[in-house]
RNA sequence: GCCCCCAUCGUCUAGGGGACCAGGACGUGGGCCUUUCAAGCCCAAGACCGGAGUUCGAAUCUCCGUGGGGGCACCA
């Protein structure tokens, strides 16, 4: 085994779904290590059972591995440093716990929940109370099964300097930092010891995480000096800021009135919504992280052999799903049409809509450049499913047209399509535009209360080709009761 | 209240003392194409947070403001 080779890993806590902050730390730790040849963990840090949410891990396994980010070891998959779900690996952060106490680094502490909450009144700090028991008395009490916690020796003097990749030097005054608790009274470790003592028993050599880690990582590093141990590389990553600008990426659909062009931060959402997962992967790298002012279209590939940590840009990037959108429609009109046809299938079904396979092959060259997400298509071909399209006679009739004139050109048109043998496009266009030089109308005029007649919409697929897919039944019918309908009100 | 981080077009960013009256992308406006809507192509508007300092020279280095963000638990 190359024990000096990268190692890196993604250890979310299984509290809720995957948003794209989670999702984009993820990626990065990926790229990173594979960039490298080296191996990506996946870890559960699920040591506060309070917030537990049952089904989250497996939700947040699936959602990573649609998107395409994998892992060499993990709770799925196994490894030599299993188990990978971090309760399971108490015994070990317990052992640890304690051999700090036994080298003074960390005490036992019997303050009970009412005392801390009076002592701290605001933002003060734990005041030391069990500091400096006599260790033969609090390991008397420990023994005795005395509910207990084990907190930190925290220098209370000088100062402690932190080496960030992407930040540079971090120091902070020790006197800030407060005698922590490693290990809780109910049996489990506090996230800063279990972190560190899993990382480093795993071997991590690159931290790779939230900003929101920054403000502990003085801690982290103290304990990790306590035991004498090597840090590893930490690069702090900046959060996500809402799509304005302004304040942290909230976890409520953001749709506004004011971000209309928003969806969901959550990624299965995005899955839901039919989004592809190489489109979100192009779009999430490039929130914090950029390799030249030249190319920004990558796929998973490309990223692998070009991502870099130095790049990372540290500074809060807000999310601009705009940008998503575009990437989607991009990657839509570079795949295959099978493809399309494939991905757009099971929208089409959830709607109710039963396209068989010759039927989807004309359709998506109709719609592959006017869809973003594969829902879309939903829209775009529900008409051509559909026994009945429902009409407003008022609808029919242009701004500038009247009653009369729409009447005419539906009857010209119906009376034009009788007489072709059969609908293929060409044909039809032929006709329909001598038929609208004849009618001395432009042929969008012509064209516009046919539109509105067989697709019930404003805006359709190219109108030709539409006819002819539709075939003459469906398209007769549907302009004659368009007819029907104006003669009503006219 | 205290600590820490960050600061280039609306947004994502390039830039790392002279190559910058600051480049690209999304979006926006306009044009071409056109049967609607798109797609595509072309054009345009649009930024170095402020102030000191260092320097012959600052978007770039330093300091101070200001603004934004993160954190200060027997959460992660």
């Amino acid at each position: 085994m190359n024990i000096s080779s990268t190692r890196v890993r993604f250890a979310p806590s299984p509290t809720g779904h995957l948003h794209i902050g989670g999702a984009r730390t993820a990626l990065y730790n990926y790229l990173f290590a594979r960039r490298n040849g080296g191996s990506m963990l996946l870890r559960i840090e699920d040591t506060d059972r309070n917030r537990y949410v049952e089904g989250s891990e497996e939700q947040l396994i699936k959602d990573l591995k649609w998107l395409g980010i994998n892992w060499d070891e993990g709770p799925d998959v196994g490894g030599i440093h299993s188990p990978y779900t971090q309760s399971e690996r108490t015994k070990l952060h317990r052992s640890h716990a304690e051999h700090l106490v036994n080298i003074g680094k960390a005490y036992y502490c019997f303050c009970n929940k009412a005392r801390l909450k009076s002592i701290r009144s605001g933002y003060n700090k734990y005041d030391g109370h069990c500091r400096d028991t006599d260790t033969n008395i609090t390991l008397q009490r420990v023994a005795s099964g005395e509910e207990h916690t084990i907190r930190f020796r925290s220098p209370n003097r000088g100062t402690t300097t932190v080496n960030d990749l992407i930040r540079k030097n971090i120091t902070v005054q020790n006197e800030q930092l407060e005698d922590f608790i490693l290990f809780k009274s109910d049996g489990f470790p506090v996230y800063h010891l279990a972190a560190m003592v899993d990382d480093h028993v795993m071997g991590i050599t690159h931290v790779i995480r939230g900003e929101e880690w920054l403000s502990s990582l003085a801690k982290h590093a103290l304990i990790i000096r306590a035991f004498g141990w090597s840090e590893p590389v930490w690069c702090h990553l900046s959060v996500l800021k809402q799509p304005g600008g302004k304040g942290k990426m909230s976890k409520r659909d953001a749709k506004t009135e004011e971000h209309p062009d928003s969806h969901s931060i959550f990624v299965h959402d995005l899955r839901n919504r039919g989004f592809h997962p190489g489109a979100i992967i192009n779009w999430m790298v490039l929130m914090g992280w950029s390799l030249d002012d030249k190319q920004e279209d990558f796929n998973l590939v490309d990223l692998e052999k070009v991502f870099d940590l130095e790049r990372i840009n540290p500074s809060p990037a807000a999310v601009n799903f705009g940008k998503l959108d575009h990437f989607q429609g991009k990657y839509v009109r570079q795949m295959s049409e099978s493809e399309i046809a494939a991905n757009i299938k099971p929208f089409l079904f959830k709607s109710g809509l039963e396209p068989d396979d010759t039927m989807m092959s004309k359709l998506v060259p109709l719609i592959k450049n006017r869809i973003v997400t594969f829902e879309d298509s939903v829209q775009w071909l529900s008409f051509f499913f559909k026994k009945e399209i429902i009409l407003a006679p008022s609808d029919l009739v242009g701004k500038k047209s009247t009653i009369k004139e729409t009447l005419v050109i539906l009857q010209q048109v119906k009376l034009t399509l009788e007489q072709l043998p059969s609908l293929e496009h060409e044909n039809i266009e032929s006709k329909l535009r001598l038929l609208a030089n004849k009618l001395d109308l432009k042929l969008g005029q012509l064209l516009n209360p046919v539109r509105l007649a067989i697709s019930g919409q404003q805006v359709s697929p190219p109108l030709f080709e539409t006819l002819e897919i539709l075939g003459s039944d469906l398209v007769l019918d549907r302009i004659q009761e368009a007819i029907k309908l104006l003669e009503d009100i006219y």
